[in-house]
DNA sequence: CTGAAAGCGCTTACAG
DNA sequence: CTGAAAGCGCTTACAG
């Protein structure tokens, strides 16, 4: 085995030593041109690579970004993935990926061994389970700069990044409304959790400012994957509810309520303008659900990111400053860009 | 600002040294227990964390990985990772997530990153550009352990976990001709791309096997994604060629073929039979297409996993073997577990 | 423009 | 059972 090569390596074979070596690689005013370029070509020709851990330890910075994402094999989160690499990239950046697998202790864990590899900040969104705040109170005692993305934690003083959930419903219901909808029920998550109870509010609010009354029977709350769409739907049919749109609180609660409507009637399939947050991730063959609420993951990686390492850089304070990134009304159709990879 | 605790700050309130508290915390059977349970019980008091950085320095362990993927806001690749994840993380390993964004330069700097940070192995599937070798030779030299998955490189004498992409596709196009299909065309990838030269092989064996004479009108080759699917499809047509079938190199492929097929006659998307490599993430609301290859990505990143560790742990040596994870032929059906998120 | 000293927080190998 | 010594590969702060 090649032993790798170290600055002393090259110091040895220039006869200077292994802080003029250094300071040369990271062009140090302190060292002429002449001597620079001879290390560069030496550095070069035995191939030598700075180790980082070692860097690390006297530079006390890592340039690693530690990132906690509940899932990662989801559309949604491998979107705002991609936006957080994209962006950490250019600025010099690599990132440490942990999934919490919508487990609160697994991301406390991920979480702490994320800061005992000494991340320079840490990006999160958090399991629909977490409750406990005590991680997040000893991150702060340390002053690691935390930035949340999509599900945060509000009283904590750190600044956020979501889409604006009860607005984005509001709207989208309104428009489904304008359209000639008329009595449109809503297969809903959690009040617990806080996209699914502000999804439901804004729900609520587009009904009453188009002057009508919401009614409990049309609203069923139960998760936010396909078993709860299945079982919402079924739920809905039971209490004999009359509907001509739903208002579905994920993608995948869509999918579920028509599994259950192609085993009730088929038919209602294209009787129901079915309206659900997150795109299919697929165009151009579904024409379901008919309306969708577009979440610009990427762009939500990438902000989160962008004031992340603005605070690393101190030039922005974690205030408990929440941004909100748009979100846009789709009608799923036919044209499209084609994306070729 | 809380300064981190370290060793030492245990080691004076214990009236001990570091070396005892490092000991101590590790379980080392120098200590007693009752020593043990106090260093435990101030560790915990204080909020000790280990530095990993400097575990590392001295120890030359990282127990880190490091993973480079063409693309991660891609179904596939997005299950790879999570079966990496799961595997990594089971066993005390944490992942670097890197991408290339199809990018051979950029695959080359994420590589020399990770060794700089002196990750305990790597894990990765080459860009479709990638023709260099350079740093796969000197990951080599180095002795840096190393796995591809899904798109390798043959020759060097890494390990690999793919899919046998030509059986794969011959087996599949056999049960499409066994289903009565009489005129298959196929819509590939390149030649140069190691997955679509095998999948049209392939193809070809299958034809051939069934007593049917591969044509070359039928087969259209010119990329991986959508746009390479619309744009194929309308050469296929351009060249009147007569299909009740479809064999596509990808999911996006088939997708763009299903645009151009609605723009040209959208009766033709009943009447042509398409099988597809990959799912399309979204099951029960889309019969289409009617056959797809199921790439099993969380299998194939757990089993890449498994075999890298060994490597590290010197159960294994890279001779370049090419272990095959086996795919299945699947209909798109209706009925299908629903998913709890 | 170059270098000697000190140290980052830990572990390893050896001694008692 | 406990500790003194040395060092991992680098950078920082100071001196010349």
């Amino acid at each position: 085995m090649k032993r790798r090569a170290t600055l002393n390596d090259i110091a040895i074979r220039m006869n200077l030593t292994k802080v003029s070596i250094s300071k040369a690689l990271r062009d140090h005013p302190d060292i002429s041109e002449s001597t620079k370029k001879k290390v560069r070509e030496i550095a070069e020709e035995i191939g030598y690579r700075p180790n980082l851990i070692a860097r690390s330890l006297t530079s006390s910075r890592t340039s690693t970004l530690g990132v906690v994402v509940p899932k990662i094999a989801h559309n949604f989160f491998a979107h705002v993935v991609a936006g957080i690499q994209k962006y950490a990239n250019a600025r010099g950046y690599e990132i440490v990926l942990t999934v919490s697998d919508e487990d609160a202790e697994l991301e406390k864990k991920h979480i702490e061994a994320l800061v005992s590899m000494q991340v320079d900040g840490l990006l999160v969104s958090v399991s629909m389970q977490t409750k406990q705040t005590d991680v997040y109170k000893w991150v702060k005692d340390l002053q690691i700069p935390l930035v949340f993305f999509d599900r945060y934690i509000p009283g904590l003083d750190f600044n956020s990044v979501a889409i604006d959930d009860q607005r984005a419903a509001k709207d989208s219901v309104v428009e489904l409304i304008k359209k000639g909808c008329k009595k449109i029920a809503h297969i809903g998550g959690y009040d617990h959790v806080i996209i699914g109870q502000q999804r439901r509010l804004g729900y609520e609010e587009a009904l009453k400012k188009q002057g009508i009354d919401p009614d409990p029977q049309m609203i069923v709350l139960g998760g936010f994957g396909e078993a709860a769409g299945y079982n919402g739907f079924k739920e809905l049919i039971n209490r004999k509810v009359e509907m001509d749109a739903l208002f579905a609180v994920t993608f995948p609660v869509a999918l579920g309520a028509y599994v259950a409507m192609r085993e009730i009637d088929s038919t209602l399939i294209d009787k129901i303008t079915v309206l659900a947050f997150g795109d299919s991730g697929i165009r151009g063959i579904v024409p379901y659900p008919q309306y969708y609420v577009d979440q610009p993951g990427m762009e939500i990686g990438q902000m989160a990111t962008e004031m992340l390492l603005k605070e690393i850089n101190g030039e922005m304070k974690p205030v408990g400053h929440l941004e909100y990134i748009p979100t846009r009304f789709v009608k799923t159709g036919w044209d499209f860009p084609l994306l070729d990879f």
